[in-house]
DNA sequence: CCCTGATTCGC
DNA sequence: GCGAATCAGG
């Protein structure tokens, strides 16, 4: 992909908007969002607001050869992750909404589908994207909770979308 | 682990 | 100039 005048100008657009460079990347397409930071770099428009400071780094001098690669792969497979959702607090920078923190006391057996909100952008593998609202309004987002690597939904999702026959026959 | 931006350097 | 690899931080 080339960057022709429209694609530096949106990302330009963008990038002053305040959407994180794997986000314009996504819009734009076709890039990484390796690509996107390189051109922000190169286009001199670094600094918004306050992201992460520079700490003025000078560690990379030939980090190759001298030192032999030995691979210590230390991979816990832990999944003692619960059906609690995780009442992870979301960093998102856009506050388009008043989002109102309460905690969600940790009852017992039922999972409270405590949505995280997300764009569509911001969907990875393992987020669940159980969408939440009309497609078609501005406030649409997904759930974005999961973890689970069975499906494209959290644990409370997953029960919804897939619910035996004869309970959806019971619930209908 | 997920994510963020920052920097370096081979292409 | 480009962007993957890497680094550093949340």
């Amino acid at each position: 992909m080339n960057w022709n005048d429209e694609r530096v100008e949106l990302l330009r657009k963008l990038w002053a908007e305040g959407l994180s460079a794997s986000q314009i990347a996504a819009q734009l397409g076709g890039v990484s969002r390796n690509a996107v930071i390189g051109k922000v770099h190169r286009l001199k428009l670094s600094s918004r607001g306050r992201a992460t400071a520079a700490p003025t780094r000078q560690k990379k001098t030939s980090q190759a050869s001298t030192a032999t690669k030995s691979v210590t792969r230390s991979s816990t497979s832990v999944r003692s992750m619960p059906v609690s959702v995780g009442a992870t607090a979301l960093q998102q920078q856009f506050d388009a909404e008043p989002v109102a923190r309460h905690y969600i006391r940790p009852v017992e057996n039922v999972v409270v589908p405590i949505s995280r909100r997300l764009q569509l952008v911001q969907l990875s593998e393992r987020t669940c994207k159980w969408p939440n609202g009309d497609p078609l309004s501005e406030d649409f987002s997904f759930c974005g909770n999961e973890s689970a690597e069975t499906g494209p939904y959290c644990g409370y999702h997953s029960k919804i979308a897939f619910q035996p026959a004869s309970e959806r026959r019971r619930n209908r």
